[in-house]
DNA sequence: AGATCTACTTAGGACACGTCTA
DNA sequence: TAGACGTGTCCTAAGTAGATCT
């Protein structure tokens, strides 16, 4: 095996801008002296290396003290906007976006067996201990974003009212702006309009487009996707998670984020290197051997100068192995939760925890002071603790829950002496808890909910109702989707619908049924029918109605999220198995192949 | 002992895509 | 037969854990 990383010659913003302007063959020439010149790159690699990596610790420092700042601000203030009057520094920051690449020369090159060919049953074959996680693997490196086109020379940017020419590069980078004018970044001075048109025009052409034109799309891509989306790992074909680099454009912060609109820069590979070969003329920043690791390539993102990774699909055995620990861990969990929590329970009396209280210590619990206000009684409850915070991608958190007298005096005991922005808990881990948590819900939600002799679809209402009651317990929440409203209204007029048709029909029924009192043969025989699609009738509204709950119930919460990362996949398999319900029905194609392992290894009787 | 770094998981939104319906 | 609509996939930001550095 053999790992490469290229190395890139860090550029300063304008002198980049220089160089692409003026004359882009320079880049190359650059490269390749450089190359014969320095080829173990023992020159200014000093300096290479250390400058951007001092601009990134700067960038991260900043970023960090921000955000302390404005925590503590928001609570004094509870203000919305504070991250406006703060600005990013603009500085000029070296250019990282080189390339580091994992790979391998494996020595005997597998034959790759043909598409859909035989899984790798890797969950039954043995666990290596040791931390390697592969002996031979090789991939194509990632894919690049498209180089930048130019918009026609009639789309022009205006400034102060006037059309301004622009570089290729400024032009991209207004672009970025042009392309989001419904979000509010860009109304004063710049004028991008006709950009925006532009991009607006070559979108509703790509909606439009043939047939054949979009079938020619999809088998490029296909293409794409057969040579740069897969590798070969220990000799298996496994799928890439993202082999696709993150393209220029505008960062996205979620929630008010300081970031938020900076441009966010193309990744250049610069300098050739074999394996995977980058493109152009240039090698990978490094090439690197590493089977402790699991990724293929990694680049430094230069708005929050954090490293980005090419990893593995989650069908990969590389993921799925560490899933199925991540459920055996919380499995051994459920062994021994009842004694952790008589343990606690009976320390919410020790005095110990009294005197920790001066202690300003920070752990890994985030929840602090401000977060949790405490009434002796709320709403005709005692002791009750409000839970209020911002949680991860800024989703809110909000809950009243009523606790033991105990617990209340000791959360006073430790919000004593403390003030807004202090942690409230120290020395706290909760990963494996919310595991277990959402599968122990799961399942005993199930048990509970699971009618035995119900059809399929009220077996599918009980899965998703289980299901739901997860999500909620994690706070899985989304924003109500866009036709919500419409399409509540269609199903309810739906409904309307068929009420009357089962009306109609029932009288219909009836009036058989009175003749057919009468004695008629062949109006029994109506009658029969009617009674029959009577039923029908009664069964689809039925399903309907369970919809409309079903929908409204949902619309702001997310299931997806704890189905693919918190609900052990062998208690649906086996739930699926022993009620007769299609794998097909509660795992999509996507989540099938993740939880290969779990349909194969789980049996109707498993119990998480 | 705390800060920082690396590697990896978790997360919701955007948008592409396929299907259903008028 | 297009357009509406719901679902699935992609994207990448935002977390955490544990190792390593200072």
């Amino acid at each position: 095996m053999s790992q490469f990383r290229s190395d890139e010659p860090p550029f300063e913003d304008d002198e980049a801008e220089n160089e692409m302007d003026e004359d882009e063959e320079d880049v190359p020439l650059a490269m390749r002296k450089r190359k014969q010149e320095e080829p173990d790159q023992a020159d200014g690699g000093m300096d290479d290396d250390d400058i951007p990596l001092l601009a990134r610790k700067k960038i991260k420092k900043e970023y960090k003290e921000y955000k302390e700042k404005t925590k503590k601000k928001r609570v004094k203030e509870g203000a919305d906007d504070e991250y406006d009057i703060i600005k990013p520094k603009k500085k000029k920051i070296k250019q990282e976006s080189v390339i580091k690449i994992v790979t391998v020369s494996p020595i005997k090159r597998q034959k790759i067996k043909e598409e859909e060919e035989e899984v790798w049953r890797w969950w039954e074959e043995e666990k290596r201990a040791d931390g390697v996680k592969w002996t031979t693997l090789e991939h194509k490196g990632p894919v690049f974003a498209p180089p930048y086109e130019r918009v026609p020379r009639n789309v022009r940017f205006y400034y102060d009212g006037k059309p301004l020419e622009l570089s290729e590069e400024t032009e991209e980078a207004a672009t970025f702006y042009a392309k989001m004018l419904n979000h509010d970044y860009c109304t004063k001075d710049c004028n991008f309009q006709e950009m925006f048109n532009f991009f607006q025009a070559e979108s509703e052409k790509r909606k439009a487009a043939s047939k054949e034109e979009k079938l020619v799309k999809k088998i490029e891509n296909e293409a794409l996707m057969k040579e740069y989306g897969f590798c070969m790992i220990d000799g298996h074909k496994e799928k890439i998670g993202n082999f696709r680099l993150e393209p220029p454009g505008l960062f996205r912060g979620r929630g008010e984020h300081p970031k938020m609109g900076m441009i966010k820069r193309r990744i250049q590979a610069s300098d050739e290197s074999m394996v995977p070969s980058p493109p152009s003329g240039s090698r990978w920043k490094e090439v690197r051997h590493d089977n402790t690791v699991t990724w293929l390539a990694s680049w430094i993102e230069n708005v929050q100068g954090q490293v980005k990774y090419i990893m593995l699909n989650p069908s990969s055995k590389l993921k799925g192995e560490k899933d199925h620990i991540k459920y055996e861990t919380a499995r051994r969990l459920d062994k021994v939760i009842d004694k952790i929590r008589a343990t606690y329970r009976d320390e919410w009396k020790s005095k110990e925890m009294r005197d920790e209280d001066q202690a300003d210590t920070v752990g890994c619990c985030s929840l602090r002071v401000e977060h949790v206000q405490l009434h002796k009684e709320l709403n005709g409850k005692e002791n009750v603790v409000v839970f209020d915070f911002p949680g991860k991608d800024s989703i809110r958190y909000y809950n009243e829950v009523e606790v033991e007298k105990r617990v209340f005096k000791n959360l006073e005991l430790f919000m004593e002496h403390k003030k807004e922005g202090d942690d409230l808990f120290d020395r706290l881990n909760t990963q494996v808890f919310r595991t277990y948590n959402a599968s122990k819900t799961l399942q005993s939600q199930l048990d509970l909910l699971t009618d035995p002799s119900a059809t399929v679809p009220e077996k599918l209402l009980a899965y998703n109702r289980a299901n739901r009651a997860v999500a909620i317990l994690c706070n899985h929440q989304r924003s109500v989707p866009k036709g919500h409203e419409k399409s509540m209204e269609n199903l309810k007029e739906k409904i309307k619908a068929k009420r009357d048709a089962i009306d109609d029909c029932e009288a219909e029924y009836h009036d058989f049924k009175k003749a057919a009192k009468r004695g008629s043969v062949k109006e029994k025989v109506n009658a029969d029918k009617k009674g029959k699609q009577l039923e029908r009738l009664k069964d689809q509204l039925k399903k309907l109605e369970l919809q409309e709950t079903d929908r409204d119930e949902n619309k702001t919460i997310a299931l997806g999220t704890s189905k693919l990362n918190y609900l052990d996949p062998r208690i649906s398999v086996a739930w699926c198995k022993k009620h007769g319900v299609p794998i097909e029905k509660i795992f999509n194609k996507t989540q099938r192949t993740k939880f290969l392992w779990a349909v194969h290894m789980a049996d109707e009787n498993y119990r998480f």
